[in-house]
DNA sequence: TTCGTATTACAGCCTCATTA
DNA sequence: TAATGAGGCTGTAATACGAA
């Protein structure tokens, strides 16, 4: 377990993995303070009976809909200025990262975005890729998506940043090739650099 | 409470195909 | 031919769960 109250900027680059993901949930809980973070949220763990695949998250924000839905609860969290204005930068630095090889996929709106997936088990759910085949982004993109309200990947190095893109593009071509595919409206590519820097705009108000 | 088992994520190394 | 991208395979660590 790592004990790090804080991380500046120029520091990133030396922090672990596993750290930054004890970092990042102790800041989400200031921006999101009525709510549970966890690190490590084993998404299906209620439906052990029906044995189906169970990931495990590496950051989410409930609150988890495991019994029941919060559709509701999440339209309402969308309301609050400070996490209205999180929400929009996240949405703009995954604009600017798409756009990084090209505008051959359109960036989602805030409110396609936010809209996308109703029925979220979590708030938002967060994936960090580090050393990991394009098959382990493909399923932590699907996981990230499906089960957050909103879904973030953090691309730990340029080069997966750079995977990330190829794979949004690749989903987004089966889609306008009408192949069948994954729908990524919800799902956010943003560098820790970028979320680090947003999450201390906002919650420095 | 402890131990064994199962599951998953992560990491590293390797091979193969493609491209400049 | 070297560099790069992609994927296969294996080992390790962490965690959850059930049985003793």
């Amino acid at each position: 377990m790592c004990q790090i109250p804080d991380i500046n900027l120029e520091d990133l680059g030396e922090v672990k993995l596993k750290c930054y993901q004890e970092y990042l949930k102790e800041k989400l809980k200031l921006l999101f303070p009525n709510t549970d973070v966890r690190t490590e949220w084993n998404a299906m763990r209620d439906e052990r009976a029906l044995n189906i695949y169970s990931p495990r998250v590496d950051v989410a924000v409930g609150p988890f809909a495991t019994h029941q839905r919060h559709e509701f609860e999440y339209n309402e969290m969308f309301r609050i200025d400070s996490i209205r204005n999180f929400v929009e930068r996240l949405i703009t630095y995954n604009r600017d990262n798409l756009y990084l090889y090209g505008d051959f996929v359109e960036a989602a709106t805030y409110d396609n975005a936010i809209y996308q997936n109703l029925n979220a088990r979590c708030f938002m759910a967060i994936e960090i890729e580090n050393e990991v085949s394009r098959k382990h982004l493909m399923g932590g993109a699907i996981n990230a998506s499906a089960l957050g309200r909103l879904g973030v990947v953090i691309p730990w190095t340029d080069d997966k940043l750079k995977a990330f893109v190829r794979l949004v593009r690749y989903l987004h071509y089966l889609k306008e090739a009408d192949k069948n595919t994954f729908n990524t409206t919800n799902l956010l590519i943003v560098t820790k650099e970028q979320i680090h820097t947003a999450l201390a705009d906002i919650i420095r108000g």
